[in-house]
DNA sequence: ACAAAAGTGTTTCCTGTACACCCATGA
DNA sequence: TCATGGGTGTACAGGAAACACTTTTGT
């Protein structure tokens, strides 16, 4: 338990509120050279699970919206700022941390590998393999798979993958990026066939020299940085083809101010 | 810093937690036959907003999990119980409610239309058309808007419609829902087509007498009747074609144990 | 010259759409 | 018998998958 005397009192009253962030980057595997999906994570300096590996997060107080309290997550463990932001989903159980009854309202993020090379790993934070978290504290370990599994889903609509590269990219990163998350190889040449129809990508002018073979064209991302907000088509499942470029709609539905200007609702307390 | 603290500082760092649910049922209109999308709403008894409609809610207390609170709305303002029930978002703005700092998780739920009709309607709990609600109290227009949005995007999938349909169904129906949710008609051949194909429904070898015309083929869902627990595909943005009946996925990224046995993620409390 | 990736073309197949048509029933 | 919705057949168009092929670079 915790500490003073009243607390089972209220704990029945009023759970706790807690904001936690899985954050994904892609990094290049050193020797296929392949980019594959990493999460930062840091250990857990108090009990419970003391020790053990965890999604950052910390409790929500009353001055900051959900969002920025996940930026804040973000920025304080990896000192980055998200290209991509988005409501998971709140997980609030009871039959979990004997200790507090506990509400976690958790957020996902995307960015860009540049960033995740720089980005703060210390004793007590460090980066993963996202195939091989495991055996986290709490529930993490399945919040992770969900979230991983929500990123699959959502990068066959629309404008997410975007979120993992710079500015400027080869069609061949882009692909690696879907490869990486989607964990299977895809034709080249239909991949380039279907972004270049895709309308919110537009080539540039310049190609990226250095390489072994024929120097690639770069493309910009055209399309909205700041991506559909709390919407969420999450499991992507009916796609049943596999890329869906730029055909599909991109924000058909946005979710109300949720995202700029976050959005209460108050409890209606009904009849009686 | 978490339970020793007194009052005023805990009022800043825990916001109140609200469960609110968006009901969703299909009613046919008397005139044109058709099935419209109706949700039931009840009168706030209390300031602020005394008076204005809302969406059924209250206090989550520390003894249910979000999941069951959201049922008991359902079953305190409507008499059912769900065929489906889901989490849509967590509002969370502090630009709002001047009385407290609040964050509501709201969820949504499809009933069948019989059990729509029973349902209880009283002087402060009332039915109303969603293509007609505004005024309502907090932003609770942009949350039905926003529910519906996912309603739309969602059918485009997987087995929502079926929840808002009986057992047994003729295919008019099935097209009746699509058709009243989507806001447009559909072709009846083509959507017959596609869905005799699906694999989760299946004939039956009943017919439904009494019509006008020759009597219809009653159909069965033969796929979970509990969905995809909080996995969300939202907005359903890509699927350019219409409908995509039983072709797609069903559940492709299960929530953890969100649904039966819900999930608490506590804080990391991470670096310093 | 050769390897390897960039980039193009072509063919096949599948699925959604449109629409013409027959079937069964009540009035 | 006729009107109406149930139910079937079919032809067309667009897009995805597969794969052969040409182009451009570094070594």
């Amino acid at each position: 338990m915790d500490s003073s005397a009243n607390v089972s009192e209220r704990q029945v009253q009023a759970p706790s509120l807690a904001i936690s962030t899985v954050i994904f980057a892609l990094r290049d595997d050193t020797a296929t050279g392949r980019p594959e999906i990493w999460l930062p994570l840091v250990r857990r300096i108090r009990q419970p699970h003391l020790g053990r590996w965890a999604l950052p997060g910390g409790p929500l107080d009353g001055r900051e919206s959900l969002q920025d309290a996940a930026a804040r997550n973000l920025r304080e463990t990896t000192d980055l700022d998200p290209t991509y932001l988005e409501q998971l989903y709140a997980f609030g159980g009871l039959d979990r941390s004997a200790t507090q009854r506990l509400v976690s309202i958790v957020y996902w993020a995307l960015v860009r590998p540049e960033q995740a090379d720089l980005a703060r790993a210390s004793e007590n934070v460090q980066w993963f393999r996202a195939s091989e978290v495991a055996g986290l504290a709490f529930d993490h370990d399945e919040i992770v798979a969900y979230a991983l599994g929500r990123l699959r889903g959502k990068i066959e609509y629309g404008s997410v993958a975007y979120h993992f590269l710079g500015d400027r990219f080869t069609l061949a990163q882009l692909r690696g990026v879907y490869e990486a998350v989607l964990g299977k190889q895809l034709d080249p040449a239909n991949f380039r066939r279907q972004f270049r129809s895709a309308k919110d990508i537009a080539p540039t002018d310049e190609v990226l020299q250095g390489g072994r073979n024929r120097p690639p064209r770069l493309y910009r991302y055209t399309g909205a940085r700041a991506d559909p907000p709390g919407v969420d088509d999450g499991t992507g499942a009916g796609t049943r083809t596999g890329l869906a470029p730029g055909t599909g709609v991109r924000n058909p539905v946005g979710v109300p101010g949720a995202m700029q200007a976050d959005v209460v609702a108050e409890a209606a307390g009904g009849q009686s």
